[in-house]
DNA sequence: CGTAAATGTTTTTTT
DNA sequence: AACATTTACG
């Protein structure tokens, strides 16, 4: 019998609770899995054993995943596992997932099948015009603050009006016209922002049922990855999907949801059983990832939230190495330390790809970039500034939406005068105002400039070349030519590429360079798109929309990878640095500021479950922000792992107070931490001071560890400094 | 209309 | 400090 052996090779490896979850029969399950576990092993495992036995065939399989780059990598385990291809089963993002579904099912909320996928950039740039229309406040309102209330909102499946009828002080109303207006634009513009990918895909499931009932018949086996950061919408979906087979499959962990700012809800995953009364739950709690010291801290960190589902993990691997703490003089000497510790480890026969660098914002990881371009140690950044958000390849990518979507003002705007062609910001809205007017399109309004009232002479002769050159780029585009081809054209017969080569600059070559990288993408897609319908185009366009930056990652490289905590989730690496741990940075005082400690901690607790061997967590005593020095504290974490997992000795700051690793949190209370440094000032409320940088101030407060706060009297602002090493004195 | 200077904004995290 | 947007001027 030949699916014996193949049964057993699916389960061979696999302790009891990760086979229970595999072979589970019918019926929806929730699984715990603590970090290191192995749920993607019992992910693609599960995939594989429900076609290997014929539970289903592979079209009748929807597994979503985080990441496009997650969504690959499974797809090709179960390649792996199975033997076979698996083209026709939907292993995807959720957004991706809509997206594909909202390319079939558009049209009936209004929209064409060649609808435009806005980025948050072009969002907020079409929040600000609405809340210009509108004549919002702009100091109040700027356009992220009301993008994100916008977002909020999708997210939680609200539409404008529900918006505008919810009681709100005014700030609300404004927001709720704003939102109003602005939907009203993107539908004009034929336009979706991400989170209408979700919401609009859950409208069109719940306004027909016969489509919601054909999606959920196809979808038999529905597995969910990362549920735990699943939003309201995301929820919704999986119910209209899922409800009648309820084969739903969830694997997630409560203790590392860490996107509850994008609308995640970390109440789908404690409530699951409630949703589904009949559901399994099964624990994965053995990890086979880090030593016994780093889920030690790991446990002792995490256990000091509240509303857990609970777990602890364990491993056999043995105790390791202590966790090293170091405390640096500021962002550079820390920038050096990690550095100076790769190249040792490197000397030790470590490769760079087992080493990764965590921190809290991508701000962060420009002084480590300078530092390891400096001594000559290969690095990627995961995230930053992603290849899809450079202006070069939007603007490219604008050209091609705009051939493919006309009523697309927004990417029409972008590319007309780009390389300038004498249609400034005046002609633009004079064309804009026409078309609005009038009741048509920006680019049938730019396709009869002559009707255009108040146009210069100059500028109707420009754009009517303008539009020459793009009609001929869409006959091509309905001719059916190939991306790669169709982009070089658009580059070329619109001048791009020779206003870049007339620059001559060390970055306009670099951006030609981008450009090829941006042509090579666009052929590798027609070589795997060979074969396909016409519309290749709308499907290189979407699926250029959705990419990630946590896609781009590289593994098997001799490379450095550096990274916010927010990517490193499900991945690991035997040595791990976490840098920048101190109070403000991390836990961030924003996140501080709106009661997100919790979650802050849960990200700690991320990152320190990614190694598997050595871990190093640094904090520095300075650091500029916003290019002023600012003090810092070590974060409280820090504090809260045991000082027996942690080891102590060799300080690399020879400079300052001795703090140990065991005494800081204690420290804290003492007026003057750390006690040695010469020549500490005692402060007290009333003092007149004078600083350096900030002129004439009085103490306004004390606080523990040794800050002073002072009002300064230049600007009235208010500053919290540590009284060791800020340059203050009394007067 | 385009350039350069001034001004404002940003840094929390992302599909 | 870095970058985007606005303003002033040629």
């Amino acid at each position: 019998m030949p699916s014996t052996p193949a049964i057993d090779q699916l389960l061979e490896g696999l302790n009891q609770p990760q086979r229970d979850a595999v072979t589970h029969p019918e019926g929806p399950l929730l699984v715990l899995a603590g970090a290191g576990s192995g749920k993607t092993r019992v992910l693609t495992h599960r995939i594989a054993w429900l076609v290997h036995t014929e539970r289903a065939r592979a079209g009748e399989i929807l597994a979503i995943t985080f990441t496009n780059k997650a969504a690959q990598e499974m797809r090709e385990r179960v390649e792996l596992l199975l033997g076979r291809s698996t083209r026709a089963m939907w292993v995807m993002t959720f957004h991706a997932a809509c997206a594909r579904i909202l390319r079939a099912e558009a049209p009936r909320l209004g929209y064409t099948r060649q609808y435009t996928i806005y980025d948050q950039a072009d969002a907020r740039r079409l929040v600000k015009r609405c809340l210009d229309d509108i004549n919002a406040d702009s100091k109040r309102f700027t356009p992220a603050a009301v993008l994100n209330q916008i977002s909020d909102a999708k997210n939680r499946l609200r539409s404008a009006e529900d918006l505008g009828q919810m009681v709100g002080g005014y700030f609300e109303q404004t927001v709720a016209e704003c939102y109003r207006l602005y939907e009203s634009e993107l539908i004009r513009m034929n336009a979706m922002d991400f989170d209408d990918l979700l919401m609009r895909t859950v409208n069109v499931l719940e306004l027909f049922p016969e489509v919601r009932a054909r999606y959920a018949a196809a979808f038999r086996h529905v597995l969910v990855d990362e549920y735990q950061d699943t939003n309201h919408a995301q929820y919704r979906l999986l119910q209209l999907i899922a409800a009648e087979h309820r084969n739903l499959l969830v694997v997630g962990d409560e203790d590392q949801s860490v996107y509850s700012f994008r609308g995640a809800d970390i109440q789908n995953i404690l409530g699951f059983q409630d949703d589904f009364p009949e559901a399994t739950t099964i624990r994965l709690e053995q990890n086979y990832r880090s030593t016994q010291v780093i889920l030690d801290a790991a446990n002792a960190v995490i256990s000091r939230n509240r509303g857990r589902l609970g777990k602890t993990l364990w491993t056999d691997l043995g105790e390791g190495d202590p966790i090293r703490i170091r405390e640096l003089e500021d962002e550079y000497a820390e920038g050096r330390y990690v550095v100076g510790e790769i190249d040792r480890l490197v000397d030790e026969g470590v490769s760079l790809s087992e080493i990764v660098c965590f921190y809290r914002t991508n701000a962060m990881s420009r002084v480590l970039e300078d530092t390891l371009t400096r001594r000559e140690i290969p690095y990627q950044v995961v995230g930053g500034t992603k290849f899809y958000e450079r202006a070069v390849v939007k603007d490219a990518i604008a050209y091609l939406t705009t051939l493919t979507n006309p009523q697309d003002a927004i990417s029409f705007a972008r590319c007309v005068n780009v390389p300038k062609r004498g249609i400034g910001q005046t002609s633009l809205a004079k064309v804009r105002t026409h078309a609005d007017t009038v009741g048509i399109s920006i680019w049938d309004a730019a396709a009869d400039p002559g009707a255009v009232p108040g146009l210069g002479t100059a500028a109707v002769r420009a754009l009517e070349r303008f539009m020459t050159t793009m009609a001929g780029l869409r006959e091509k585009v309905r001719d059916g030519v190939p991306v790669g081809d169709l982009l070089e054209a658009v580059l070329h017969e619109t001048g791009y590429v020779e206003a870049l080569e007339a620059e001559r600059t060390f970055e306009a070559q670099g951006n030609l360079e981008i450009l090829e990288q941006l042509v090579e993408v666009g052929r590798e897609f027609d070589a795997r798109a060979a074969g396909a319908e016409g519309d290749t185009l709308d499907l290189f366009l979407q699926q250029v929309a959705l990419v990630a930056d946590a896609d781009t990652r590289q593994d098997d490289e001799g490379l450095v990878t550096l990274m916010t905590l927010h990517n490193a989730k499900g991945l690991e690496y035997p040595i791990v640095f976490m840098v920048g741990l101190e109070e403000g940075v991390f836990p961030h005082s924003r996140a501080l500021d709106e009661g997100g400690l919790e979650e802050e901690r849960r990200l700690c607790y991320v990152g320190i479950t990614r190694a598997m061997r050595e871990l190093t967590m640094t904090f520095a005593r300075r650091r500029n922000v916003f290019g002023a020095a600012t003090p810092g504290l070590p974060s409280r974490f820090l504090a809260e792992i045991p000082p027996d997992l942690v080891d102590e000795d060799s300080r690399p700051s020879s400079a300052g107070p001795a703090m140990r690793a065991t005494t800081w949190s204690s420290s804290q209370s003492s007026g003057s931490a750390g006690a040695s440094t010469g020549g500490a000032v005692d402060y007290r409320m009333g003092d007149d001071v004078v600083h350096p940088a900030f002129g004439d101030g009085v103490v306004t407060g004390t606080e523990s560890g040794g800050i002073v706060v002072v009002r300064f009297a230049k600007d009235g602002s208010e500053r919290k400094l540590m009284a060791e090493y800020a340059p203050l004195a009394k007067r």
